[in-house]
DNA sequence: CTGTTTTAGTATCGATTCGAAACCATCCTC
DNA sequence: GAGGATGGTTTCGAATCGATACTAAAACAG
């Protein structure tokens, strides 16, 4: 099969697909937003986090936020550990219109797929994000689950948290391993016990 | 594998390949035009048809194309069946700019994949882009290999065209049956004889 | 032949987004 | 504490976006 085939293929979903479930009066790059802050974990709910995952710069994706924000979809906290940065977090009403319609369509084309085929599907969609992010020298954006950050083995002792991140050297909840994030290294490839192993339901 | 995920994997690698290889001063969706126009065969190189593939209006699509022939890219033909039509052409300055360097990062992420997984690949990108367009009601733009309206056995006998298009009641070239066309109906699974068989070097 | 509808393409509008650059404020290192 | 790196914002001009209105040619109706 042309491998430039399947790059204009990628290419050509993400474009029609991105303007799809445009609802609510909100833009595609606003849809990516809140999508986003939906999915990132507590290390990666920042602004520059965002634009490194959207591809763009700070400053556009400042502006993106500031939008949002006004709109009330968005709220903003500063950090506590580092004065300089902001954590934004969904409101109420943001969390609502995200659980029940966005790229709907796209999760159904996805749903539509062969049950056999959805992992090896998704495998090389991460495969080749993980190729083009490390050509760019940007990160990849991976959750807990294959990052080689992830430390511990999964038995929780005496309250004590089953996992930890050996890049921020802080324990990990279990309903935290699934969250995206910008310090995201590929590494062991799926070994968590748990609830979680790459299926959980977010 | 979580439907949402791989929608959101879907996106995302879009998002992130469609800003990579902006050289020449030209934008992303200006190299989606010309990609297009190269791709095309004879009855999609249109400025509605770009329109419907890349999933915009006729305006915002007659705007980049102007852009591009006045940059010398693209070059404007009258058509003569129809004389409200126009047919759009690439200028010896884009292709010598497409054949050695575009979106490159996203073919060599495909590229890297195994080759075994490549074929199932690309089916699971060309189904997922079926349905959407089809929940949207719009063409799904594929190609005459599994066309429904493609006729012929394959066999040329004396000077005849050994296949022709149902839609347009046209013979086709060899040649031309891995361009990509806007009255592209799935149908028959290819089953096409000679030497495209959706392999070709295009 | 005339009137209506549809289609291909263009032109114009304001809103949004884009990258680039300049600019603060806050860390961090020496 | 000086210098540099980092997180965020702002501003700028250019490009894109959808929506709308418009012309011209085709297709269809009677």
């Amino acid at each position: 099969m042309d491998s430039r085939a399947i790059a204009e293929l990628v290419l050509h979903l993400g474009r029609i697909a991105s303007g799809e479930g445009l609802v609510e009066g909100l833009t595609a790059v606003q849809w990516a937003v809140l999508r986003y802050f939906a999915r990132a974990n507590r290390f990666s709910r920042t602004p520059s986090a965002f634009a490194a995952f959207h591809g763009t710069t700070r400053g556009t994706a400042s502006q993106t936020i500031k939008n949002l924000e006004t709109q009330g979809y968005l709220t903003r906290m500063r950090s506590e550990a580092d004065r300089r940065s902001v954590r934004l977090v969904l409101t109420d009403k943001a969390t609502a219109i995200l659980v029940n319609d966005l790229f709907e369509a796209l999760v159904r084309a996805a749903d539509a797929l062969p049950s056999g085929v959805r992992g090896h599907f998704a495998n090389a969609l991460q495969r080749m994000l993980g190729q083009v992010a490390w050509e760019r020298g940007k990160p990849p954006f991976g959750t807990c689950a294959s990052c080689k950050h992830l430390e511990g083995d999964g038995c929780s002792r005496e309250g004590q948290a089953p996992y930890a991140c050996g890049f921020a050297s802080e324990p990990l909840l279990l309903e935290e391993l699934d969250g995206v994030c910008i310090n995201f290294v590929p590494g062991k490839p799926m070994t968590v016990k748990g609830p979680v192993a790459g299926a959980a339901p977010r």
